[in-house]
Parts: C-alpha cells; sequence; structure tokens
DNA sequence: CCAAAATAATACGGACCCGAAACAAAAGAC
DNA sequence: GTCTTTTGTTTCGGGTCCGTATTATTTTGG
C-alpha cells in the first residue's frame, strides 16, 4: 500500500465530502461514522460500554447513536443472555450495504484523485 | 496514484473517523468541511452563492457556517469592493493549519493501513 | 437474602443545525 | 429616479445532539 501525500489526502477527502453532502441521504455524524465502521470492521461482539471506551466518549453518545442509526436499520440490538446487563450490537444487511456503498465511493474516488 | 480498494478504503476512513472523534477539537460537521475543503483546495474567488451552489445547499447553510468557523478563525468574510453585494471567504492561518494537520493525519492513517 | 457494583437507558437543560420565509443592501434596467 | 433583480443575512419553528445526573435492571459478594 502506498501512503497518500497530505496534498493528494486532502483532495481525496474533499472528493468523498462533497459526494456525500450532494446526495439526498441524511448525513450520519463523525461519532456516528465511527461507530459504525467499528461495529463493521472491528471483530464482535460489541457491547456498549466496549465502543464508548473504543471511542473514548460517554455511554449515551453510543445509545443514541444506536437509537438513531437502528431506525435506519443500520444496526441492532440484542440482550446478551448470557449476561442480560449487556446489549449485543448485531450487524444488518442494511448496515453493509451501507457500508459497501461508501467504501465503493472512497475506492472510486481515490482513482480518480492525483 | 495507486487506487485503494473498497476495504483498504474503509479501514483508513475508520482510523481517520476515530481519531477525529478521540482528541478534544470539535467535530466540524460535514458541510462545514465540505465547505472549508473547498475554500482552501479550489481557487478563489469563493462568494456564498458560489459555495452554496457548489455544495448544492441552500445560501443559509454556507451563511452559518462561515459563522461558526469564523469564530473558530478557520475562515474569514471580506466585502467585494467591486460588487459590494458579494462577500469574499478568504483563508487564514489557523484554517491552514487546520488543513495541514488533517492532511497529515490522512496521509499517515493511509500508511498504516493495509 | 441483601447490599454493592456494573450495565444500559432515560430525563433534562442547553447548544447547534435545518429549511423556508422575510429582510436589508447593492446593482442593474429602463 | 424608480422598479426589479441579485446577494447575503436574519428570523422562525422544529429537530437532533450534547454532557451530566438519574433511573432501571442485572449480577456479584458476603
Amino acid at each position: 500500500m502506498r501512503p497518500y501525500s497530505p496534498g493528494q489526502a486532502l483532495q481525496l477527502w474533499q472528493r468523498v465530502s462533497l459526494a456525500q453532502v450532494r446526495d439526498d441521504d441524511p448525513d450520519l455524524t463523525a461519532r456516528q461514522l465511527a461507530i459504525l465502521l467499528t461495529i463493521y470492521l472491528d471483530p464482535p461482539p460489541h457491547t456498549v460500554r466496549g465502543l464508548a471506551n473504543h471511542l473514548g466518549v460517554t455511554k449515551p453518545v453510543i445509545t443514541r447513536a444506536l437509537d438513531t442509526m437502528g431506525q435506519m436499520n443500520l444496526v441492532s440490538r440484542r440482550r446478551d443472555e448470557r449476561d442480560r446487563r449487556n446489549v449485543l450490537i448485531q450487524r444488518t444487511v442494511e448496515g453493509a450495504n451501507y457500508l459497501d456503498r461508501l467504501g465503493e465511493l472512497l475506492a472510486s474516488s481515490s482513482a480518480e484523485t492525483g
């Protein structure tokens, strides 16, 4: 993997930001996106507490983000039956599709950059 | 420039999102960041109307974003003396530094990815 | 059992952003 | 000089997010 120069990286970032802003899909906040990427790229299980520690934010931030992204069907929640205090966050088909599209957008933008 | 695969690109995106969330700087919204990148990467002059057209958003969105980023000293505004209806958006030292840091973060994250 | 700890969700007050509409200032048309 | 157009800002009502503190549920430890 050849790294990008800072200038190339900023151009890539600009392309992706513009594409995200221009489409009609509702924008996820930086925190929501970081949570979503962690759920889909890091190995499970994922809990509210674990995500809060991972991101360095408070637990209500995670709960609220899961509420919002759950309404969008990007993630789902289930009680942990082994320890019913925990909530296990799970992936969904829609969430996987969302990240697939984001990955394609990033890859195509990186191909155009430079 | 060798393009990224979708999977590599998502990993890069995750690294950057996590770094942005974990630091204490206030997060810019997707729109604010798109505006800031356009101001610094596209050739001037930049006006409210021009930015609104470029991003596909309404003018108040630009005005409010400039208010917020102006308070952060990331951009500044000046009247166009040739046509005093226009406002010319200008770069600042702080804004240039902010994007330099973002570019370095992106470049170093891309170097670690894969 | 019962008290203490751990986990997640909710309540609350405040801040910011949004879109649509109204407004103010300047330039252009005639 | 006046009417119209253009440009940017402000206002308004509504929505989302935030951090802190509180609540509810479950587990743990004695």
